[in-house]
DNA sequence: AGGCATTTGGTACTTTAGTATGAGCCCATT
DNA sequence: AATGGGCTCATACTAAAGTACCAAATGCCT
């Protein structure tokens, strides 16, 4: 934010100075006018480019960002939602357990708390609509 | 492409009427030096803008192409992949042969083929496998 | 026509997943 | 001190997934 108001009132004073420099050049008579117009042309033009690339990453096109927001309002525990991403990593309850030091009793808890929390009725199912809230 | 080359000649043709306009209208002072170059700045803000939207479009930042290449690589055939895909949906065996009108056996020996070839466990697994393949 | 891959489907079995329920522990809030 | 949420774990069960065979129909290629 605070650098896109430094860029733009750099490029106003540049404007005004190639305002004033125009104007005083016509009259001496040592400058083409048609130098002028090119470097304007050619500094609005990047000017151009810079400002749509800006404008483009303030939206992001398919940045995977992930959604914290709908994570709370699901109510997904840390924990739940650790188990929740090693689903989608393809693992079984049993790996599960063994990463996270606990028992397949506790993942399965877990999973049937996540699912239905999810309103899926399996983890790939479960997993399928997680990506789709992108929550992960 | 033939658009862009279109909108480079009228492009190029405008620049030049501006050129030809400038020296005109400086000679015979009725017009200020200031518009036309204003004009030039917008018009050229507009023409950045626009080409870097059209080089966004060629070279997409991050959009998900599948790769029919790899699928053949696995010797994934084409019923296999349907079924892969409707995984990835998070249906059930059952569900993908009432979708697909085949039996749940014949759904799993697709299952099971798959899962030897894209070498995983589970069917969550390859899944996993399958979108880092970029094949889902 | 014979060989080959694909698709289909079955049986029988083992493994994994998921449900239901209960219970103990810890920690923060009231 | 009591309540409640979160994490843990267990048992017992049903459902789904996955394996290991076998087999038949189809279509394609040479």
């Amino acid at each position: 934010m605070k650098k896109t108001v430094l860029v733009f009132g750099l490029l106003i004073a540049a404007l005004l100075i190639l305002f004033q420099l125009s104007k005083f050049s016509v009259h001496s008579g040592d400058l083409k006018i048609e130098i002028i117009i090119a470097v304007v042309a050619i500094l609005f033009f990047i000017i151009g480019v810079f400002i749509h690339k800006k404008s483009l990453h303030k939206q992001p096109v398919s940045t995977h960002e992930i959604d914290t927001d709908r994570i709370e309002e699901l109510e997904i525990t840390a924990r739940e939602y650790e188990v929740l991403k090693l689903i989608s990593e393809g693992l079984s309850n049993k790996e599960i357990g063994e990463k996270l030091f606990v028992s397949e009793s506790t993942i399965k808890t877990h999973v049937s708390n996540i699912l239905v929390k999810l309103n899926a009725k399996r983890r790939t199912e479960a997993v399928n609509i997680a990506k789709q809230f992108q929550i992960i």
